[in-house]
DNA sequence: TATTGTTATACTCTATAACTATA
DNA sequence: TATAGTTATAGAGTATAACAATA
């Protein structure tokens, strides 16, 4: 999945974890940047770069919040918005590669066994 | 799966591309640096430090080979040996953890559906 | 001339500490 | 005093190029 999803941003500036930063923010317009980082597991330092890049790529807004003047507030622009929708296009096309052998009845089977796996760490 | 295995073995000189030398080395016993390197996906010139880990830590011997004497030919020390089946002990216990809510009918039909899995990738 | 292991080096990612401006 | 964002920096991990010894 991570591969292919590289393989077909390559020739882009578009990272991940630039997605990352979109998703979190298109999910909450208006949070700061240091939560989207939280959000993340991203620290707040290295945060600074990523959402540079992502303003300088015109794909996020990032203006100073009315009540704390510390924190940034972040949100899509129209741009950002559109790049956010073709990467979920990507996986979506990236999953109906890899379930294109299973019926549907199989998928769901599928799901339910993998939901009774034990999650270890972090569940 | 990675952060168990990095958990148990925090304490320790020991990372998961240790381990990797280790499996090769002990599945193909004798076989070049190089080889092993390219087995693993790891560069020639990287595999150097890794080696030489291995060796201090007294895991894995380096001997010239007898037919090309540009090359090094890798096997396990005992110690080698043992540090390798700790960690397919701990790959087992961890596991049978995540498989714990699975009866054996469910497992190989998790299986079997997992290998239906279209490999878009490396297979 | 090609290959094995090696060194030097650069680039990315990630982690910490210290700073500034606000609160 | 504490917090949001920033800067500088250090440590991994991984990439390439050039070299010596050997083929």
């Amino acid at each position: 999945m991570r591969m292919d999803f590289a393989e077909t941003f390559a020739e882009t500036p578009m990272r991940q974890v630039l997605f990352g930063v979109l998703s979190v923010v298109s999910a909450m317009p208006g949070l700061s940047q240091g939560k989207v980082a939280e959000a993340l597991g991203i620290r707040r330092a290295n945060m600074v770069a990523l959402v540079n890049e992502l303003v300088d790529l015109g794909l996020i807004a990032r203006t100073t919040d009315h009540r704390d003047r510390r924190a940034f507030s972040l949100s899509l622009t129209q741009a950002g918005e559109a790049m956010l929708h073709e990467a979920l296009a990507q996986i979506r096309r990236h999953e109906d590669r890899m379930l294109e052998n299973l019926t549907t009845t199989e998928r769901s089977t599928l799901v339910n066994l993998l939901r009774k796996i034990h999650g270890s760490t972090s569940r």
